[in-house]
DNA sequence: CTAACTGCAAAAATTTTGCATGCAC
DNA sequence: GTGCATGCAAAATTTTTGCAGTTAG
C-alpha cells in the first residue's frame, strides 16, 4: 500500500518539490496535479484510465494534461506494456518490465539485467537506451510448463 | 512500386503455402487476405492504417480481421513501436526493434542483439523471450548528438 | 448450394481540442 | 487582477460489432 518514503534525496519527497518543479516553470501547483501525482505513486504502475478512476473527483482530460506535465518535470514515466495501453509509475522506480503474453501477467526486473544490451546497442551503434522505457514480451514460466502440458498429450485438440 | 519478388527459399513462397495452411483451417483463400498479406510484405513493416492505404480496393475492416488470421496462421507477427500503434510484418523477417523517442526512427538490429538478456531470464525466471515482439526505446547517435550540441552553448536560458 | 468473407454503417473505446468559468499566485 | 487550469462538450482516432449481399469451395 503506502511507500513509507524514505527518500534518500528526492524521490518521494516529490509532493513538496512539485511544487518548487512547477514554480521554476511558471505553472501553477493545484490540487488535482497533487492527486494524479499520488495516484501514480499508489498504483505503482496504471493506465491513465485506471488513474482517472482512482481520481474521483478529477475529469480524465485533466488526468491526460497533468500527466503529461508530470512527465515533462521528470515526476513520472510512461512504458508501453500491452496492446494501446500506457502505463505510468513513478520516475524513481526504475525497473524494466516483462510482460507475459498468455497470462498477461507484468513482472518488474531489475534494472541491470539490460546492462549488457544497453551496452552494446551503445558500443555498436551509439544507441542510448531508455531502461525505463523497456518492456519484454515473453511466456513466462508458468504458461510455458502449461503450455508443454497441453502439448504432451496425444489426443490432439 | 513493384516488388519483383525473387524469393529465395520459402519466404515469400508464401503465396502458395497460404492458400495450403487456410484450407487446413477450412478458411477460404480470397483475393484480399493474398493482398493484405503482399502489402504486409512490401512494407515489412507496418500499421493496420498504412497497410489499409497500401491495399486500395480493401475495407479497413477486413485489413483488421485478416490481419489476425494471418498472425494466427503464423504468417505475420505483430510488435509495438509507439504509443498505439502496433506494426504487423512478416514472421520469417525476425529482427529486434530500436526506436528514437527523438526524431521517431525505427531501425532494425539482428536478433542475437538480446541473446544475452534471453538466456539469462530464462535461467533466471524461465521466462522465454519472444524476440520478434521486441522492441528497445531510447536515442539514436544523432539524436543524442545533437542534444549534445544544444547543451554545450553556454547560452542557457 | 452452403457458409465463410467482404463492405458498409454504427458502436465502442481512447485521446485530443475548444471554450467559458474558476482559482492559484 | 492576470492568465494558467479545470471541467464539460464535441471532435478526431482507432478498433470492434452487426448485417445483408457476395463468392469461394
Amino acid at each position: 500500500m503506502d511507500g513509507h518514503g524514505h527518500a534518500h534525496g528526492h524521490a518521494s519527497a516529490g509532493q513538496d518539490e512539485l511544487a518548487a518543479r512547477l514554480r521554476e516553470r511558471g505553472l501553477r501547483n493545484t490540487p488535482q496535479r497533487g492527486q494524479v501525482l499520488a495516484a501514480v505513486r499508489e498504483l505503482g504502475h496504471a493506465t491513465p484510465e485506471q488513474i482517472s478512476e482512482s481520481v474521483p473527483g478529477v475529469d480524465v482530460t485533466t488526468v491526460y494534461r497533468n500527466l503529461e506535465v508530470l512527465e515533462d518535470l521528470g515526476f513520472v514515466k510512461h512504458a508501453h506494456l500491452g496492446h494501446g495501453a500506457a502505463s505510468y509509475r513513478p520516475a524513481e522506480d526504475d525497473h524494466v518490465h516483462v510482460v507475459c503474453h498468455q497470462c498477461g501477467a507484468v513482472v518488474d526486473a531489475p534494472p541491470d539485467l539490460v546492462d549488457a544490451l544497453a551496452t552494446r546497442l551503445h558500443t555498436e551503434r551509439g544507441f542510448v537506451l531508455d531502461r525505463s522505457h523497456f518492456t519484454v514480451f515473453g511466456s513466462c514460466a508458468d504458461c510455458v510448463a502449461a503450455a508443454d502440458g497441453e502439448q504432451t498429450p496425444p489426443v490432439g485438440r
